[in-house]
RNA sequence: GCCUCGGUAGCUCAGUUGGAUAGAGCAACUGCCUUCUAAGCAGUAGGUCAUGGGUUCGAAUCCCGUCCGGGGUACCA
């Protein structure tokens, strides 16, 4: 049982005994104490004073005196104004830190049989485009989530949605057809995803200069937009796609193929995975089918010109449409169809679209269509909406070329990294590969904690020149006091010592016993980020408790404490943070260094 | 216009269901390596929590108004 609920059920029984009232639990605020007060824990009596009808002092005061008296964890309490401090005894945190160090378990859930099962669908790439800043935020957010989901037991599917169809496909591939002079990534030695990449753009050049020319002919933007050679040959390559022409799906197949490769380094590099991936090209047409479904059975509307509509009025939304004129598919249409597909394929407790808060409205309608489909599910899906990343110079954009590249964001780090371990004259004792790998890691940490310490839900700004940063809160700074706990662990095997978890009560310090309290607060930290989705409350927790731990460490020696007793509980303590820190760290999906 | 999210130190961000004197990092300045890794530790300075009201023992946090900013409101995704 946690420090909170013990004290919270001694708080009720002993409103109970002492004025007769019966008090809810939940009406029972504990906190840590505030450092610049005696005590470990506070109970907040303001709203004990009613059943009391006494003042705060007197109130706390009587509290207090049961409290210390009747639960053996409290050993004295103070009182200051309306709080409660209660100083806890050493047998009870040095029995938190024994747990810690023998349970390797120690703040997770396991997984069973019957844990939920809940599905997790982040990336959700287009293939006409490599992966970008903004990607990047998607990828570590659902990869987190979805190990935060795994660690408060449940069972995770992690997907991937790979817009694959499309018009903005056909505008790569028609520009590469026209310009590409066969450029391949063999020949070429371009990243696959790059080069596709660089045929859309190339195509956005194309068709901005031919508008132009129109609108100098004497028509107007919307006409030339419509009638400029480059799209119009674009959407004959869609209808020929969906005809099934050879040769275009051909090309197709070759282009997407490229960019598979190209995704697949940049997705290891990340260190994100998935554990199913579906493809629209394979999922629209199950949504048509829903659609028209739904149409026979009069939960949508067709419209003379054919479209089809789903009237969203009665719950306060607009008409939505759901099929073109033309018997096309929209965006909508497909991710019904995704969702019908993947209820089929697993038994899904929840369904959970990590996507940016740009589709917020999307999403509503969608939980209300599929609901209005029979799928009881619908209305549960969970749309985890997170927010912009945003550069200096303001939003970024594809086909402006104006985005932060995925890949050159790593490499670059990694550049940084490397250079700074060099000049501080790091890792010298490393194999170059080593080295090289330890590099990467930091580069990682740098760029992953960056992005996962801010609230999922808040944009975000992100400044290439000042943003990599190495010290302080960052993701390195973590590392460092992580592989620095290896360094003691290391030598203390070295000199023989063994790790002893029998604990015999010591005398703690202010620093020993700050520590100590922090690491204890792990599990809740789990399931609080469990609970409300967000990997900033374990990497903020993470940077705590490694900021304690280096006070620590400042103000004690380990190895060279002259009490075998002390030297003892310091290891294990050292011990059991490194194991804390590189627990929380991985449900990041940040890897820990032995050295750095 | 309507819907929605946000505004905390020069900058980037924390701040639990309302609790004590609002916290970190970066940038600036100052100390600490003969000692387990100085990517560290300690200190100085920096605030009208956008703004005006309200609710109460108590508001950065809850409610209403105003100002500023993001996003949405497509036969784009």
């Amino acid at each position: 049982m946690s420090i909170e609920k013990i004290i919270q059920n001694a708080t009720v029984e002993a409103l109970k005994t002492l004025y007769n009232a019966d008090i809810d639990i939940n009406q029972v605020q504990v906190q840590n104490t505030r450092k610049e007060f005696e005590g470990d824990v506070t109970i907040v009596v303001f709203p004990f004073l009613r059943a009391s009808k006494k003042s705060p002092e007197l109130t706390a005061n009587d509290l207090g005196s049961y409290l210390s008296e009747k639960v053996d964890i409290v050993d004295s309490f103070n009182v200051i104004k309306g709080f409660l401090n209660l100083v806890i005894n050493n047998t009870y945190w040095l029995e938190v830190l024994r747990d810690i160090y023998q349970n390797q378990d120690f703040g997770t859930k396991s997984v069973t049989e019957d844990s939920e099962l809940v599905m997790v669908e982040y990336s959700s790439p287009n293939t006409n485009k490599p992966l970008h800043l903004g990607h990047i935020r998607n990828n570590l957010l659902g990869f987190s989530i979805s190990e935060i989901a795994k660690a408060n037991g449940k069972k995770v599917v992690k997907t991937n949605i790979v817009n694959d169809r499309g018009i903005h496909i056909c505008k790569s591939m028609y520009a590469w057809k026209m310009w590409g002079n066969g450029k391949t990534p063999e020949n070429s030695g371009m990243k696959g995803d790059h080069l596709v990449g660089e045929f859309y753009v190339e195509f956005d050049k194309h068709y901005k200069a031919e508008i132009a020319e129109l609108v100098a002919g004497g028509m107007t933007k919307e006409e030339a937009e419509n009638q400029a050679p480059s799209i119009i040959a674009a959407r004959e390559m869609l209808r020929k796609w969906e005809a099934k022409d050879e040769e275009t799906v051909e090309l197709w197949k070759t282009m997407n193929g490229w960019v598979y490769e190209g995704f697949d380094v940049t997705y290891k590099n990340l260190g994100v995975d998935f554990d199913k991936i579906y493809y629209e090209s394979e999922t629209y047409l199950v949504g048509r089918d829903e659609v028209i479904r739904g149409l026979k059975e009069g939960i949508f509307s067709q419209r003379e010109d054919q479209s089809v509509w789903a009237d969203l009025t009665a719950d306060g939304l607009d008409q939505k449409l759901l099929l073109r004129s033309d018997g096309t598919s929209v965006y909508m249409t497909q991710d019904i169809g995704t969702a019908k597909m993947r209820f089929n394929d697993y038994s899904i407790d929840k369904m959970v679209y990590v996507v940016g808060n740009e589709q917020n409205y999307h999403f509503q309608v969608l939980a209300i269509l599929l609901d209005k489909l029979g799928f009881e599910w619908g209305k549960d899906l969970y749309h985890f909406s997170y927010g912009m990343v945003e550069l200096p110079s303001g939003k970024m954009k594809s086909r402006e070329g104006t985005v932060v590249d995925a890949d050159d964001l790593m490499d670059g780090m990694t550049e940084v990294a490397r250079n700074m371990s060099k000049e501080l004259g790091k890792l010298e004792s490393l194999s170059g590969e080593e080295a090289e790998k330890t590099f990467r890691m930091i580069a990682l940490a740098a760029l992953k904690y960056f992005i996962l310490k801010v609230d999922p839900r808040k944009n975000m700004m992100f400044n290439p020149e000042e943003s990599i940063d190495f010290n302080g809160n960052t993701g390195p700074f973590i590392q460092y006091t992580y592989a620095r706990i290896q360094s003691v662990l290391r030598k203390a095997t070295e000199k023989g010592l063994a790790m002893d978890a029998g604990l015999p009560v010591t005398e703690l310090s202010v620093k020993e016993k700050d520590l100590l309290k922090r690491l204890s607060l792990f599990p809740s930290v789990v399931q609080e980020a469990g609970d409300n989705y967000s990997p900033a409350v374990v990497a903020n927790y993470c940077y705590e408790l490694v900021k304690e731990f280096n006070q620590f460490y400042h103000d004690h020696s380990i190895l060279g404490e002259s009490d075998p007793g002390t030297m003892n509980f310091r290891l294990i303590l050292a011990s059991s943070v490194g194991q804390v820190v590189q627990k929380g760290m991985n449900l990041l999906g940040i890897e820990m260094p032995e050295r750095m």
